[in-house]
DNA sequence: AAGAAAAATTAAGCTGGTTTAAGAAAATCA
DNA sequence: TGATTTTCTTAAACCAGCTTAATTTTTCTT
């Protein structure tokens, strides 16, 4: 069940009991998707923090060229939206699409913050999470500063060899900030 | 005064009292730095949050041949460590350093901890900072990823004009990932 | 105020990674 | 299953941004 996912999530980080993750859980849509389905579109208000329970989304944004670039993936039991968007409630500057069939759990910003004002604990839930994601931003600014195109390849595929197996190679090649020609040209080596 | 910095700014977020504001601000040490003074060394264990209530933080790291690359700023009312490391109290892989005379708050993860516990509110005032954090870095990647050198610069000096000012250029170059003698050549246009 | 150190500029040559274009392979669909 | 679309590969020409190194300007120190 989908739902279990997001509890079980939720009660690694803090404790409560099953009556209260039930009531936390219809706080949430849930929704399967088929692959390539947009969640969220730029330019609209951003009005949807999505948490997956099962596939793959992207956060993506289109270029001057009009190609897509994907700036983070997120996978069972991430969270994913234009969390800067979100926050305030502003049009988003990215799309939120599914890379394969997926089972997504929606919450609006209204019900986020009537679920934080219901379950004061929720906020030291999604403060761990957040505090938790910035960290690995400014680690993922650090690689990016400090490794060759080449080097990002072959120190992704270490961490997350998963992804690079499921992620399509021209979309894995965005999110690294390569061509995909010149990816292809590493692989071979 | 300092604290006063912190307290205006947890208020601005959360509704606390005059005596609930002075012992959570008890959790915290002041103290004034010289420019170029280390606040956290890198392979150290990270225990400590800085907040900077006047002045200018940097968090950096050594690449490969040597040079300090600039992963992040912090000025006035801005939260900085290695966070990924501070939570869980492993080495940190940055360094944070004065880059003009400052006056920082810092608190160790142990009373972070207690902080939290003793008054559950600030996890929705730290739960904001890292929300926003978190998306004003996902927007910083599409920046990156989507501008070039030239235009990374004059984007960024457009919106934060003060830091162009306050920072030394060689170190404005690293954070914006290009080499000094190439941000030289770019202003002279 | 002078001397030393740090930071910024300039210019030439070079390279990691892009662009373009065309073909091959794999996935999707009727 | 074959037809169509999507994804991946290959290769050559090209360029944005780096490297190197020497000079000038600014800042720091006493």
């Amino acid at each position: 069940m989908s739902e279990q996912i997001l509890t079980e999530h939720i009660n690694s980080y803090v404790n409560f009991s099953e009556e209260e993750l039930s009531e936390i859980v219809r706080f949430f849509e849930v929704r399967s998707y088929r692959k390539k389905e947009k969640l969220l579109h730029a330019e609209k208000r951003c009005d949807t923090l999505f948490f997956v329970a099962k596939g793959c989304l992207q956060l993506y944004f289109i270029d001057d060229l009009g190609n897509p670039k994907t700036t983070q993936f997120a996978m069972e039991t991430w969270w994913l939206t234009d969390f800067l968007a979100f926050q305030y409630q502003r049009p988003s500057n990215f799309y939120v699409e599914t890379l394969e069939k997926s089972t997504v759990l929606s919450i609006s910003f209204s019900k986020y913050e009537e679920l934080l004002e219901k379950f004061p604990k929720m906020e030291k839930y999604y403060r761990s999470i957040f505090e938790t994601a910035y960290g690995a931003a400014l680690m993922r600014i650090k690689y990016i500063y400090s490794l060759s195109k080449e080097e990002m390849f072959f120190s992704f595929r270490q961490s997350f060899p998963e992804f690079v197996q499921r992620v399509p190679q021209y979309v894995l090649a965005s999110f690294l900030g390569l061509t995909p020609e010149y990816l292809s040209e590493i692989k071979k080596k």
